[in-house]
DNA sequence: ACGATATTTGTTAACGCTAACAAACAGGTT
DNA sequence: AACCTGTTTGTTAGCGTTAACAAATATCGT
């Protein structure tokens, strides 16, 4: 399973860098200027005559110099990077929010560094720990539910917080998001208008995912708002739950209460599950039983039939996170204080083929 | 869409962390000691009086306290984390390859940073170099092509480099991959002895997923090796191309030459996106035309008929290339240079109802 | 009780960079 | 020439931590 390197040359060219990574004082000595000046020359906005700069680029190149922005930082206090995290790498929803940070923070000097909680409020303490002990110019975490700690740590962090994706009761500082218990709440309204009344819920067993568990809280308010039969409600592994889970959930559903009408699920991948387990079985959808799901991911719109979702600007939520804080760090370095902001993001119920 | 906050305390309580943010020596002097010994009691391995580390523990809770990794790691010269490139946040084959490298760094005491390339080997570029500047302890990147600078990066870089996902035909140090062109012909191979002879090739139009180019390179290579009728190739679209793309692409096939058999797709995603298209026109799979994805997503064992694709062992690319680098840092610190390597990941065909 | 050894704590000097100030220099004006 | 103004460069100190060494204290055997 392993070989050793196929290289010709006797010795492996790129060792280490030949000796030590140079410094700026390197630099400086080859450019025949101060470390101070090279300092200069690397970041805009200093005034430093075009032939010294390009002179200083040249001995840059020649040594393969890389700034080392931690101790910059540690000089300058600013360490050009902004902590985001989101529970999954792998969800359409949160890369699109993280797409819009990036694009926010576009041009800004700052960096994003991600890190993911994998849907743990105990792997995100942890992860806010080490963020902080790197000292990100800002925070921002998906949801407003956190571990005592990690909300301690970040109120105590001493730089703005964004909680996005949720509305969270008690915010840390600024937020960017929707209620999923309304969003959800909407999609139950819906299906009520165009005339279903046996409506069930698919979820996950914890509240693992937050949003999950307040998706089905809006859904539960809504069955009461509307003085509908009691809830039925499945849940079926931990969250986020899987597409199989939800064939599983579905299937689960139809054999406890046979005259349901339609299935609103937590997520449109369990929604997938599910449609596919009916297609599989021969029930027709939204005959035999509709399906909704949440999210609007890709798949919803692809599969055949399309299945009906909420619609979440994810993008949006990213991008207005970044933006806020680039105000906010822009406030602190005049030791000004950003008034908090809560930042409604849209959402839309979209009706398609399974219900 | 914004109000201000609606705290009931007049000054909100957590405005910057009371004050400037405490250090080493402010938490020695609480806990009566001095600096050097808040280090060791905040490290482990250190010599310490259970008594006094409880002390200090106390201060520093008092204090909220959070050490400052960059100004121990300017000392120190460690600066406990890895830095890992991938292409997407929203792929679940590279969430998987993320998790085993999360796994193999557990207990380390490295943390990872995820910063994301969108497919592009410019967008890579800049985030080496972003991340350099941070002095990583390692760097892993997806695929073996960068640009001629990104790769001067990472050989001068200095630190254990391992490239991901493919064999790159002149890597930079560490390797951990497969070769997708090999894949790829497996699955045309497997296609060839289930009696399909006109077998076609769905990627996108440019070679930015260099991985999906080296697909479809796989694909020629096997059509030419079995003799096969010439190369049925749809582009279509910027790579990764979308599920609705799969599914335009696989209309163009069928009218460009309707005579096809059989289409192997750059992804599952892709694959599916045809799959429902041949739905949604009443095309029976397989019989009108057999489909075939790449990468074993969720999706293409759930959906109806299940998608015949090539598994890959994701999580072990993560993992073993996780603990190589561990390897290869605790070499470095003891000034020895681990042998470059080149692990070999698992692959399979996996038959299914599709083809 | 004595030195010898192990354990715990302290002191000093970096690490690589930038803020803040100081100095040198150019060009123009009187 | 003396002065002012603006631009460019240099000097010094310090950011918060830890390595390396030194010192103090505890533990032990005889």
């Amino acid at each position: 399973m392993s070989r050793s390197d196929n290289k010709s040359s006797p010795e492996p060219k790129h060792e280490t860098g030949r000796g030590p990574t140079p410094t700026m004082l390197d630099v400086a000595i080859v450019a025949g200027v101060s470390a101070m000046t090279v300092s200069r020359a690397l970041r805009n906005g200093s005034s430093i005559a075009p032939e010294t700069r390009d002179r200083i680029k040249k001995a840059v190149d020649q040594l393969g110099y890389v700034l080392d922005q931690s101790a910059g930082g540690l000089s300058s206090k600013r360490t050009g990077f902004v902590a985001a995290l989101i529970p999954s790498i792998n969800n359409s929803n949160f890369a699109d929010s993280a797409r819009g940070l990036t694009d926010a923070l576009e041009g800004s000097g700052l960096q994003l560094l991600l890190g993911y909680t994998d849907y743990s409020v105990e792997k995100e303490e942890v992860l806010i720990e080490s963020m902080l002990k790197r000292r990100p110019e800002a925070i921002v975490v998906t949801g407003g539910v956190h571990t005592a700690r990690g909300r301690k740590l970040l109120e105590n962090a001493g730089v703005p917080v964004v909680e996005t994706w949720d509305l969270p009761v008690n915010p840390i500082q600024h937020v960017v998001g929707f209620s999923n218990a309304d969003a959800s709440s909407a999609l139950v309204e819906y299906l009520y208008a165009n005339g279903y009344r046996k409506i069930a819920f698919i979820g996950g067993t914890t509240n693992r995912d937050t949003r999950g568990a307040d998706r089905r809280a809006g859904y539960e308010a809504a069955i009461k708002r509307l003085g509908l039969e009691g809830n039925r409600i499945i849940s079926f592994g931990t969250p986020p739950i899987t597409m199989k889970q939800g064939g599983e959930a579905i299937v689960r559903l139809i054999e406890q209460w046979p005259d349901v009408e339609a299935a609103v699920c937590v997520s449109d991948l369990s929604a997938f599950g599910a449609l596919m387990e009916c297609h599989r079985r021969g029930w027709q959808v939204p005959e035999r039983v509709a399906i909704a799901g949440f999210g609007d991911f890709e798949i919803s719109g692809t599969c055949h039939p399309a299945i009906t979702t909420v619609g979440v600007d994810c993008f949006n939520i990213g991008f207005k996170a970044g933006k806020l804080l680039l105000q906010a760090i822009q406030h602190k370095r005049e030791n000004k204080w950003l008034p908090l902001e809560t930042v409604l993001i849209d959402y839309r119920v979209m009706p398609r083929d399974s219900t």
